[in-house]
Parts: C-alpha cells; sequence; structure tokens
RNA sequence: CGGGGCGUAGCGCAGUCCGGUUAGCGCGCAGCGUUCGGGACGCUGAGGUCGGAGGUUCAAAUCCUCUCGCCCCGACCA
C-alpha cells in the first residue's frame, strides 16, 4: 500500500476535542471521524476531499445491505438482506472518471474469472439515480432473470431493458388512402392481423400508459413489445403502469380499437418503428373498427419520437447488423457512472488547480456477495454436488481417511493432517465414524477442490489417494511427500 | 401487492375430502453386536403444543373463521 493511495490524512495539530491519548491519536492520525456525539465513522467522510491533488480516490466497504426485497426469491438468489462489497471513486472530470471506470471494469471481471464464472458484460438501465453509463456484470445461467442480447459477430451486448436493435422493416410502397374496416370482436394484434390477413408487422399498436398518474399514448408497430424501462426513461417519470380500463375510456379512448389519428390533449410518444413500413392497420377509435393504409407522418402526430422498443433475438445488432442472440443471466455486479448526481446536491466539492470549486465526479460499483457464491455454484456443479472453484472454495483439500478403527490409517491420516495444516493448506478433514459410501458421497456434495484419501487399501502400497474434484481419475501418490504434490496440485491463491 | 401450493418428530412425507382406538411411515438420532472403497445390517430405544388463536361438536390433525410463516408464478427491483 503506498501512503499516497491511502485515504485516511493525518493532522498536524491535535484535535482539542479530545482528551484521552488514544482519541487524540486515532483523530490525528486520521483513523476515526466524529459523525455525532458517540458515534464515529472509522474513516473521514469522503467529503473532506478539498483538492484535485486529492483526485482519484476509491473508497470501497464490504457489509450488510437490508433491502426488504418485495420478492425474496431461489435462496441466495434474491434476499431482503444481503451482504454488498461496493466502492465509490471519485474524479476530477469527465476523463479520469472514464479512465477510473474502465479500470474498474478491468478488475471486476478479473474478480469474476478467478471465481470460475462464464460471464459476460452487458450495457445496462442505469435505475432511478441516473448516470450516463452503466454496466452490469452477468454470469450465464438457465436460472437466471435476466435476459442478455447479445451479438453474434460483435461484442455488443446489453440487458434487454437497454438493448437495441434493428428491426426488419415492414412492406413498403405507395401510401394508399384509408379505408375503414370493421373488426368485429377484435381486440388484440393478433386478432385483428389474422382477420385481416395481414402480418403483425404491417400493423400498429396502441398502448396506454399512466405515469405518475398522467395518461400517456403510446404507437408501436404492432409486432414489437413496448420496453417500459425505456418508456419510464423517456418521460422521466417515478412510477408507471399500464392504465386501467376505467382510465381508458374516461380519457374517451376505445381500448382494443384505439388510434393516433385525431388524438388530443394527451402526451404521445411514438416508436421509430412505426416509420418503418407503409399502409398500416391502426385502431379506429370506435369499438369494432379499424383502418387500413395508416402512415406516420401523413395521418397523424406525436409529441416525443424515441426508441421504447424492446429487442428480440434475430434482430440486428446496433453496432454492426448480424443477428442478436438472446441469454439468460444472473446479475452479480453492476457498475454506474454516477457523475455528479449526488456530490451537486451534496455540495461535494474539489478546488482545481485554480482555486474554483467543482463537484467531484462519483461512480459506484457494486457486487452482491450472496448471489455471487449462487451463481458460482449454478455454473459449478454435477448430480453429486458443488466443484467449488479453487478460489472461493472454503477449503481447499478435504482430507478423508476411510476405516477410522485402522489404528494405522487413524495414525497417518492424524499426521497428514498436521503436516498439511504446518504448509498453510486450508484441510477440512472427515474424522467421523461413517462408512466410506457416507464419507466419498459428502466429499463429493461439499465439493472441496481436492480430496485425499487415505484407507488400509492404498497404505498397502505405502500411498495416499488424490483426486480434483473436477476431473475424473484419481492418482495415487507415496504418503511420504505427499504433501509436496498436494500443494503442487493447488495452484496459490 | 395479486394468483397458486404447503405448514403433522431433527429431515422427507402419509393421514385431512368423509371428525371417532394410544397420530403413523422412511431417513436421521441413542445403545449393543456384526460390517468397512461409493449413502451397510440386525435387535432395542428416545423423540409430536399436528404453525398459532378462536369457534362448531359428546369428540377436531380432520369442519368453520381469523391469523402467522414458507415455496412457486406475476407485479416490483441501483
Amino acid at each position: 500500500m503506498r501512503l499516497s493511495n491511502l485515504f485516511g490524512k493525518t493532522l498536524r495539530q491535535t484535535p482539542a476535542e479530545a482528551e484521552n491519548i488514544s482519541h487524540q491519536l486515532l483523530l490525528k492520525a486520521g483513523m476515526i471521524n466524529q459523525l455525532a456525539a458517540g458515534v464515529y465513522s472509522y474513516l473521514p467522510l469522503a467529503f473532506n476531499v478539498q483538492s484535485y491533488r486529492d483526485l482519484p480516490l476509491l473508497l470501497y466497504q464490504i457489509q450488510t445491505k437490508f433491502r426488504d426485497e418485495p420478492r425474496p426469491r431461489g435462496g441466495l438468489m434474491r434476499v431482503r438482506e444481503f451482504g454488498m462489497k461496493d466502492l465509490y471513486s471519485f474524479d476530477a472530470n469527465e476523463e479520469c472518471l472514464n479512465t477510473t471506470y474502465q479500470k474498474l471494469i478491468t478488475a471486476y471481471k478479473r474478480i469474476y474469472e478467478r471465481c470460475g464464472l462464464d460471464f459476460v458484460v452487458v450495457e445496462a438501465d442505469s435505475g432511478a439515480i441516473g448516470g450516463k453509463e452503466s454496466h452490469e456484470f452477468m454470469v450465464l445461467a438457465e436460472s437466471g432473470e435476466d435476459i442478455i442480447l447479445s451479438c453474434s459477430k460483435c461484442d455488443y451486448a446489453a440487458n434487454v431493458e437497454k438493448a437495441e436493435s434493428v428491426k426488419p422493416e415492414g412492406k413498403t410502397g405507395e401510401m394508399l388512402q384509408i379505408e375503414q374496416v370493421a373488426t368485429p370482436g377484435r381486440v388484440t394484434i393478433e386478432e385483428v392481423a389474422n382477420f385481416l390477413n395481414v402480418p403483425e408487422i404491417q400493423t400498429l399498436k396502441a398502448v396506454f400508459y399512466a405515469a405518475d398518474g398522467v395518461m400517456v399514448f403510446v404507437a408501436i408497430r404492432g409486432d414489437i413489445e413496448v420496453n417500459e424501462v425505456k418508456l419510464k426513461n423517456a418521460l422521466g417519470c417515478h412510477e408507471l403502469r399500464l392504465a386501467t380500463e376505467d382510465e381508458v375510456s374516461n380519457a374517451g379512448l376505445v381500448a382494443g380499437s384505439a388510434s393516433p389519428l385525431g388524438l388530443s390533449g394527451i402526451k404521445r410518444i411514438g416508436d421509430p418503428s412505426i416509420a418503418l413500413g407503409a399502409n398500416l392497420v391502426a385502431g379506429g377509435n370506435k369499438p369494432d373498427t379499424h383502418l387500413r393504409n395508416v402512415n406516420y407522418p401523413r395521418d397523424f402526430a406525436i409529441d416525443l419520437m424515441v426508441d421504447i422498443a424492446t429487442a428480440r433475438a434475430g434482430e440486428g445488432c446496433p453496432i454492426c447488423g448480424a443477428p442478436l442472440i438472446a441469454k439468460k443471466g444472473i446479475e452479480v455486479g453492476h457498475v454506474f457512472k454516477l457523475g455528479s448526481f449526488f456530490t451537486e446536491r451534496m455540495g461535494a466539492t474539489f478546488l482545481d488547480r485554480d482555486g474554483v470549486a467543482y463537484p467531484i465526479l462519483m461512480g459506484c460499483y457494486g457486487i452482491g456477495i450472496g448471489r455471487l457464491l449462487a451463481a458460482a455454484i449454478e455454473q459449478n456443479h454435477d448430480e453429486k454436488g458443488i466443484i467449488w472453484p479453487i478460489p472461493i472454495a472454503p477449503y481447499q483439500v478435504h482430507l478423508c481417511p476411510l476405516s477410522s478403527d485402522n489404528q494405522e490409517v487413524v495414525t497417518k491420516v492424524e499426521n497428514l493432517y498436521a503436516e498439511l495444516t504446518r504448509e498453510g493448506l486450508e484441510v477440512i478433514f472427515d474424522d467421523r465414524e461413517e462408512s466410506p459410501g457416507v464419507k466419498l458421497n459428502d466429499a463429493d456434495l461439499l465439493g472441496m477442490p481436492l480430496r485425499v484419501v487415505l484407507s488400509p487399501r492404498s497404505l498397502k502400497s505405502g500411498s495416499v489417494e488424490l483426486k480434483m474434484r473436477c476431473k475424473k481419475e484419481a492418482v495415487l501418490v507415496p504418503l511420504d511427500g505427499a504433501s509436496r504434490e498436494i500443494t503442487a496440485m493447488l495452484p496459490s491463491k
């Protein structure tokens, strides 16, 4: 550790508030900071930063978060209280923040690699706190609750909440005159498309939302689903939900046959897909009635055109156009460029070279520890049990004597246990009086990287048996010098 | 918060519909003996507010009302 990287700052004078020597020295050494009477933080506050010369600054914490998750599920996957390692970065300008952000993405990637995880870094929605850029670390697993779209050619990858795509174009051609058609009882896009014998891509979907209680009209091509995260961001609202039937009819609209034509007094949002194709089928704003040959912008106007489409597998990558692929992932880390979102509000500034105060630019970087553990097991197991990746295994070695009433086995395994421990290895020793089947099955279940079996059978040849949990075969090595072999099989942590 | 399922011995369950001996079974646990390289066997034994409260009844694990908890699906989710 370099002192220049250490966050604490020593004081030149002894603070007058301190009476006893430990208090004085702790304060003076910069190890504690008083928050209130009888309340101390173990390091000074981040917002004591005064000079650009103290930046960049990185602070991390590992602590329990209580979030009272509304939907706990899946064991450690989704819990109400969880351990989180997070880090906050403080930079003087955009360029430095970018550098810090990239460095931390690299560092986090290394963490997940060492955990033995198959993961991808994806572009993510930055959520309620905003922020310019955000990435998630996704462990690929069928049990994952997030959908990832990644390019089959280039390295574009994004959470479906954020993902963009190139949509297929509908039929184009000369714009025809609007025709009214009867569509008795047909309400959904699927029903209308089937009834009129047109593909869904040739239809226009109208959806109504309540955004912080205000009605919003959304127009999107019929084959595409609205991405509510994108819509929420576009509207800048806190609460977004589908409008209720009453809200729709009170606004003078006809659910199932709603149309952007002739709308007024309501905010209209359009997805660019409505311009990809000509002569669409849209609602007629009368029950059981639709319109053919509706064209944007010839026939209706909107107030805001913005991408609010849900991307799907098979659509084009926004970078290179190659088809996108969908996978499921478990979010085990999330990083954000917060910028000055918090620091402006809290007056956390620094003085630049010219003595002018600017808000510090922040980043935040979190890893869910329990979920990481669960994700590691989702990916590393077989029908017998866990297969711990070495760096996160609770113990490196599972020492397993068979025949615990055999005096020779007992003596030699105790010696081996002592020796391995002395070598600095982490050893779990199965000293229970259990049958071989029970012990071996438990060894597979617990899944420590290396299993060491000592038995009358192996002792006949003066050997112990070594088996990596991730491999099928075991090897016999001489008991003498076994600890060297064992150490050699385990890359140091 | 909505929809579904489940709470009976440490664990896994049967019994509940149709109320009626002392609430069973498997695993585990304790003791003794045999066994000992892939979840051994025999004998003996311990272990229960049937999630909780109220009600109906001569009688409630079982019927009714309320309530708590857990699991799954959906809403939600730095």
